[in-house]
DNA sequence: TTGTATTTACGAAAGGCTTCGTATATGTTT
DNA sequence: AAACATATACGAAGCCTTTCGTAAATACAA
């Protein structure tokens, strides 16, 4: 699994979020948040598709990029590695930092206590 | 607050488990989990003490070095900018994204929902 | 004292990421 | 058609991280 750098995320955020994009359009959106050149993003895009995180459509004229990783997957290795990294593998250690730190709404508390619950039950049933 | 890099942090780790040490205790712990030349992890301390990660006393020939920054600190800053760049700032989706990826034990899931009591009667003292 | 081992300091290479300038191609407008 | 706007491709610089070789200092042993 390919790991994104941070500049990386922030395109495929955008392409998670509004679907295949062309360059201009995520140069727009990135400008949102920071000084970026259209010849940067362009470039990395570019890098991007080397390495297999993005597919692309040269029919037109602007080439229509797609990410080629799930939001899921993504997420879920990026978990991993700095789990292990940040925390010597212990992912409760993480959670305990998280919830410690951050508030948390309580719709949000709400939701993973409903999912604590189901992980007990599984937990009992498998036993 | 300074990020340290994968390679420190392992080095961080090392301090903060085993306390002061000298280039050469680190150096045999990394070898444990990697191939590193001796050179290499000297170099590395040395960045580390010039970004003021690492202090260290030079009276004796061999330096001991110790962490100039804490566990918890650490951990938090990183866990910050995690969660910012993977889950545009979404805690709790980065709980839920562990707790449904990662077995924790029992003991582990306990104190999870303990943190989780806290929580809740914090806000509910606020209101 | 001479040699051996250990330590620090330093420089430099290799690789990756980010950034941008410039060149070239391709449409569009007048 | 000529001028203009916009797109891609490409190279290269600047910076950071990791790695290691080599030199110089220091302690110890023969």
């Amino acid at each position: 699994m390919v790991k994104p750098t941070d500049s990386e995320l922030e395109i495929l955020h955008v392409l998670w979020l509004n679907g295949p994009s062309t360059v201009r359009q995520i140069h727009e959106e990135l400008s949102r948040n920071r000084d970026i050149g259209y010849t940067t993003a362009l470039k990395l895009m570019q890098i991007m598709y080397e390495k297999g995180l993005l597919t692309r459509t040269e029919d037109a004229r602007s080439h229509v990029y797609t990410a080629a990783v799930s939001e899921e997957d993504t997420q879920r290795s990026l978990v991993d590695r700095f789990v292990e990294t940040t925390f010597r593998g212990s992912a409760s250690k993480l959670v305990m930092q998280v919830l410690g730190q951050h508030k948390a709404s309580r719709e949000e508390l709400d939701e993973i206590k409903n999912l604590l619950k189901q992980i007990d039950q599984n937990t009992t049933d498998e036993k």
